[in-house]
DNA sequence: CGTAATCGTTGCTGATCTCAACCATACACT
DNA sequence: AGTGTATGGTTGAGATCAGCAACGATTACG
């Protein structure tokens, strides 16, 4: 029917509208996301999500957490981890013991298995990261950091007082 | 029981593990998310959603255009902009005609009245974007939002080529 | 003591995305 | 022309997941 001309692209490639692109929030949704979808597919080979290695990381910064307090510190829905760390568990990269002063309570560990996963996954999530970031130089990696640290500290409640009043 | 010391805090408030808050890709996506949750809470009075807008946008910016063409540039399922659609539809801020030239294809344009539509959910965005940017000056929101869009055409697919080698 | 609160657990619900069919239409090929 | 293939829009089913309420066990309060 139409003849398309031979040298011109035979689609337009899909392009987000400029406004949208200018809006930083718009662009921080979608880094966002598509940084989550990407550690999701990275981590499927290691039987393990990005829930299961922030669990892990909690946990051996400080020991003996009760699975409230790392719900909490983690913004997960208690029933949610309910679930993570019986897969954990069951790997046996934790340990629940119920606390002997407060019998309702459980005392969660990691195990040395548990380091030893955590640190496997310490090195792909540095890959991951290293791949976000690969168009910036460690300058500008920097100040993206701190610049997303300071929103965090105004939009995420558990991040605050991170550099108290360094400002 | 155990005498709890009046001057400490009676229970430590929820924080992330340093090594969590250390990872850009951890702030991005946490802040994109609470982005994400911050804007639905504050489009549900319009009874529209960031998705109508997003469809919206794109229908003021290029005219005339097909249901795939939109999907494509939002990168939205064909089948999920369907719904979206009749929504606007629905409240005649849209309207969709078979294109004559090639009768499987909608021809979607936007309404005056979705044009009113528009601008209140600009006005809206604004406000969400300032609140979300408050605790940086403009030179520092212009400084991340340069990141940010660096970051985007390396890895939303559909950013490519907004800067042409302007670096 | 008895009532209320907390902790972990379970199950349900609602929202959302993905995917596979499906119909109508258009295109390609002989 | 006619047949087969591809495309655009639509629908519906299935998977996934966060959020919420309820529950038993235990502890704290008064």
């Amino acid at each position: 029917m139409s003849i398309t001309n031979p040298e011109s692209p035979p689609v337009a490639l899909p392009r987000f509208p400029e406004e949208l692109v200018a809006s930083t929030a718009f662009l921080l949704k979608r880094l966002g996301f598509a940084a989550k979808e990407k550690a999701m597919s990275e981590y499927e080979n290691t039987g393990l999500t990005p829930y299961h290695h922030a669990i892990l990381v909690a946990l051996e910064e400080d020991t003996h957490e009760t699975q409230g307090s790392i719900a909490d510190a983690l913004g997960y829905d208690r029933g949610q981890l309910v679930g993570l760390l019986d897969e954990l568990e069951e790997r046996g990269l934790v340990e629940r013991r119920r606390d002997q002063a407060d019998r309702r309570r459980q005392l969660v560990n990691i195990t040395p298995d548990g380091r030893k996963a955590l640190n496997r996954l310490r090195a792909l999530s540095q890959r991951l990261e290293d791949d976000l970031l690969s168009p910036l130089d460690p300058a500008e990696r920097q100040r993206l950091h701190e610049l997303l640290l300071r929103l965090a500290e105004q939009h995420l409640p558990h991040c605050a007082r991170l550099t108290p009043t360094a400002r």
